[in-house]
DNA sequence: TTAGTTGTGCTACTTAAGTAGTACTATTCA
DNA sequence: TGAATAGTACTACTTAAGTAGCACAACTAA
C-alpha cells in the first residue's frame, strides 16, 4: 500500500485519530502504514472464525463493527465493543499473543485497513517505542469493560438504557448517534439484556414523550428529562 | 533500595514472576528496582484516596489486596480484582495517567514495592522497550473483565458461585486457595452478589457434601462433584 | 469477663427481569 | 407481486435474585 498516497487521502482523520498512529513523524508513518492493505466488507458481514484476527490486525477507516459474545448453550449474545471510525482490533491477541473467543459482525459497509500481525509485531520490536501508542487505547477498554461490570452488577436495565441513551447523544447537534439505527434486540445485547425487556422500558420512556420510536430508529427528544429520569432512578437506590 | 540486596532476599520468586521486570538483564532490572522503596501495609488496611495509586505505582511480594468499588447510592460494594503476589497496581493509571475510580483493601498483612509514578514512567521513556512487558499483563487484566461480564450476563448466581470455587482449587494440592477464608460477604462481592444469596447456594453445595464450611473456612471436599454440577447447569441452559 | 462486633443460617416476602406467545407491520428479495 | 423475514408492541406467566429481619455462634477488645 502506498501509505503517503493513502494519509492524504479521505481516511486521513481516521488514521490521525488511530491510538497506533499517535504523533509519528511522515516517515514513520508511512513505514508502519506500509504493512497494511485495504480491505471492504459488506454491512452484514459475520467473522465467527477466531484464527481470523490471531493472523490479521485491523484499523477501521469507516463503519460500524461490532465485537460480541454468543453463549454456547443459550444462544443468548452480549455486545462487548462497539467499534468505529479509528478503532483498531483485535487488541487482546496483540497484547498477548493468545486467541480471542468473540465474533465480529458489521454494522455497515466496513473499510479497514488490515496488516499481518506477524509483521506487526516484529515492526514494533523494531520500534519499541511506538509501543507506547497502545497502552492509552489499552486503558480505555479495561476501563470500558470495568465500565460494563460495574453498571451490570449496580443497576438495572432502565438506568443502562438510560445511561446507553444518554451517552449516545451528540453534544453538539444534540441527536441520538451510533445506535439511532439499531434494532432492540441489538440495543439490549449492548447492556446485556433481551429485546423483551429493552422494548418494555423505550414505550415507557416513549409514553413520556422523550423519546420517539419507529422500526429501527430511535431518536431522543428530551435529553433533559433523560438526564431528570437518570438522576430520579440514582436517588431511588438511596438507603433511607 | 539496593536492588540487588532485594532480589537475592526471600521475595525473588515475587519479582521474577512480575510482569513488569519480565525478561531483564541484572542491570537493568538493579536500575528499576532502585526507583522502588519498601512498604509494609496492616490487615484490613484500606485505601479510599485515589489519588495515591495516581502518585505511585506498586508491586505485591506478599499478601492479597482487593480492587473494589461502591456503589454510592445504595452501599453495594463489588470485587473487581483480587491482587496477589507479583501482581502491580494500579495498571490503569499507568496505562492512560487519568484517576481511576476504585478502592483498595488488604486481605493479609501486606509487603509491596512502591515507586514514584513520574519517575517509573521517565524511566519506561528512556527505556521503551519494557513498554513492551506491560502488554501481556494489560491482556491478561482485558480478558479477566471481559469473562466478568460475560459471566454475569450469561450465567446465574449458582454457576458463577461454582466456577469461582473450581478455579480457585489448586490443581496439585486439590485443596481451594485464595478465597478458601473469606466471609460469604466477600465471596458475594467477588461474583456480584450479596451475602444472603451465596449463603443460599453454599448451603445446597454444603447439603451435597461437596463443600464443607465454617466460620471464615470453605473447603472443598468433592472436586468431581462440583464439575459434574457445573456441567448439569450447561446442560440446562440449552434451548430446546 | 463481658459487651460489642462480625459472621452464619434461616424464613418470609417483593420485585425486576426473563420467557412464551401472538398479532400486526415494515421490509426484502425471488 | 407476493411470500418470507425481521422488527415491534403487547399480555400473561415464571422465577431467581434481592431484601428484611431475626436468632444464634464465634470471635475481639476493653
Amino acid at each position: 500500500m502506498k501509505g503517503e498516497h493513502l494519509f492524504r487521502s479521505k481516511y486521513k482523520s481516521a488514521l490521525t485519530n488511530c491510538a497506533l498512529l499517535n504523533n509519528l513523524d511522515e516517515e514513520t508513518n508511512n513505514e508502519i502504514l506500509s504493512l497494511f492493505h485495504h480491505e471492504k466488507w459488506p454491512k452484514n458481514t459475520c467473522f465467527l472464525n477466531h484464527e481470523k484476527f490471531f493472523f490479521h490486525f485491523y484499523i477501521i477507516l469507516s463503519g460500524r463493527v461490532k465485537m460480541y459474545q454468543v453463549e454456547p448453550n443459550s444462544g443468548k449474545e452480549l455486545t462487548l465493543f462497539l467499534l468505529t471510525k479509528s478503532d483498531v482490533f483485535d487488541l487482546f491477541c496483540l497484547l498477548d499473543g493468545d486467541k480471542h473467543q468473540v465474533y465480529y459482525e458489521c454494522l455497515d459497509n466496513v473499510k479497514v485497513l488490515a496488516a499481518p500481525m506477524t509483521e506487526l509485531r516484529s515492526w514494533l520490536n523494531r520500534h519499541p517505542e511506538h509501543y507506547k501508542n497502545l497502552l492509552p487505547y489499552a486503558g480505555k477498554q479495561l476501563r470500558s469493560l470495568e465500565n460494563y461490570v460495574s453498571d451490570i452488577t449496580f443497576t438495572d436495565i432502565s438506568t443502562r438504557l438510560l445511561k446507553l441513551l444518554i451517552r449516545n447523544v451528540n453534544d453538539k447537534s444534540n441527536t441520538l448517534e451510533l445506535i439511532n439505527d439499531l434494532s432492540n434486540k441489538e440495543l439490549a445485547y449492548l447492556i446485556g439484556s433481551t429485546r423483551a425487556v429493552v422494548n418494555r422500558h423505550l414505550q415507557r420512556l416513549k409514553q413520556n414523550g422523550s423519546i420517539k420510536i419507529s422500526r429501527k430508529r430511535l431518536q431522543v427528544k428530551n435529553l433533559s428529562l433523560l438526564l431528570h429520569l437518570l438522576e430520579n432512578q440514582k436517588l431511588a437506590n438511596l438507603k433511607i
